[in-house]
DNA sequence: TTGTAAGGAGACCGATCTGTCTACCTGGTT
DNA sequence: AACCAGGTAGACAGATCGGTCTCCTTACAA
């Protein structure tokens, strides 16, 4: 990617994921990133590709953060159980790669675009599912039965989404070691 | 409440909730409450305390359901296990009193004001404080160590917080029933 | 050396934002 | 009848929004 267009898709993520992206101007993006404006719409069609290319980085980012924690553990249950202590340091800002918590990207985003239609809307399903996708590949290993591995699965996406979400609203940091006797303990049960 | 706030009010809450807080303008929510502008200006001192106001007016209307919904099943365990029923049918739309799903309301605008200082974001913490002690006070009855009460609590909510994010986001609308063998397990423990 | 493409700086446009102000109306009280 | 509080309608101000356009510089290739 350009050198241009990166710096603008890193500021804009910067800026989009600490203040909102609707409270974040096109000019406060070219101010911070050194760009001019004919550069921007050089690049992008319009504020709208900026977010949605911005999204895509941080799901880019976000996932290869998640899978190289994910899989430093053994893979299997271990790495299910890695999954919530490397929220936990995402949430205490223990982690330089993924930035400051201020809750999920995404999950931010589609509060401010909550059409189904929008395709920023989009853009955030399909991250979700980068992430089922990371955490399904593990539980596989153990759980043979397919109706049953997509089923828990969705139950540990649940709890990592309920974590996030309370850490940030609440703010309440332990949220992701809070729930990690109950991961356990599903991952405890038959399958 | 004077009538012309209270239309103020719920017509700044029904556009908040539908299109985002950013997303709506003053204007629009005079047009379509039929309320002037210096009206609005006598009444409150700007869009931030209506925004407050529209929040404080959201906790009523969901507290009040959620212990109406809640209340309505055996105290204890079975009370505890309805409020996921009741998730259920606001995601659902089988809810006329809490309207059409679109998220948490507090999830929402703590995403569009996340700066911890804000109002709007601790009356945002102060809501999800008021449903933690509507299931805490029936996790009591069954649960007499303080320390576990609060923790176990805590999980549901975090269960609770990611059934309705996973709802919203990902459009599974399931994910409040889907979670309802997890909180079984959890009352089925020894306290 | 000359031509060209990319980018910088920012003026400018129309729209929209929050918030103030004026002018008028209306219903009830004295 | 006179008055006034509270409301309507909307012009207006000042700022900011996204987006277009012009002018100028720079770097590099022919």
């Amino acid at each position: 990617m350009n050198s241009k267009k990166l710096a603008l898709v890193q500021t804009a993520l910067r800026l989009f994921y600490n203040n909102g992206i609707h409270a974040v101007g096109i000019n406060e993006i070219l101010k911070q990133s050194g760009v001019a404006k004919k550069t921007l719409y050089s690049h992008f069609t319009g504020k709208d590709q900026l977010i949605l290319e911005a999204l895509h980085y941080r799901d880019n980012i976000f996932i290869s953060w998640l899978e190289d924690r994910v899989n430093a553990a053994p893979a299997g249950k271990e790495a299910v159980v890695a999954m919530f202590y490397a929220l936990d340091d995402w949430f205490n800002n223990r982690s330089s790669t993924i930035g400051n918590f201020r809750g999920c990207f995404f999950i931010n985003a589609s509060a401010e675009f909550g059409d189904s239609e929008s395709d920023i809307y989009q853009a955030c399903k399909t991250h979700k599912q980068h992430v089922w996708d990371v955490v399904k590949r593990h539980v596989d290993l153990f759980e043979p039965d397919e109706q049953q591995s997509c089923a828990l699965t969705d139950t540990l996406c649940i709890l990592k989404e309920g974590a996030i979400t309370t850490a940030k609203v609440q703010h309440q940091l332990g949220a992701a070691l809070s729930v990690i006797p109950v991961v356990e303990k599903l991952l405890k049960a038959p399958h």
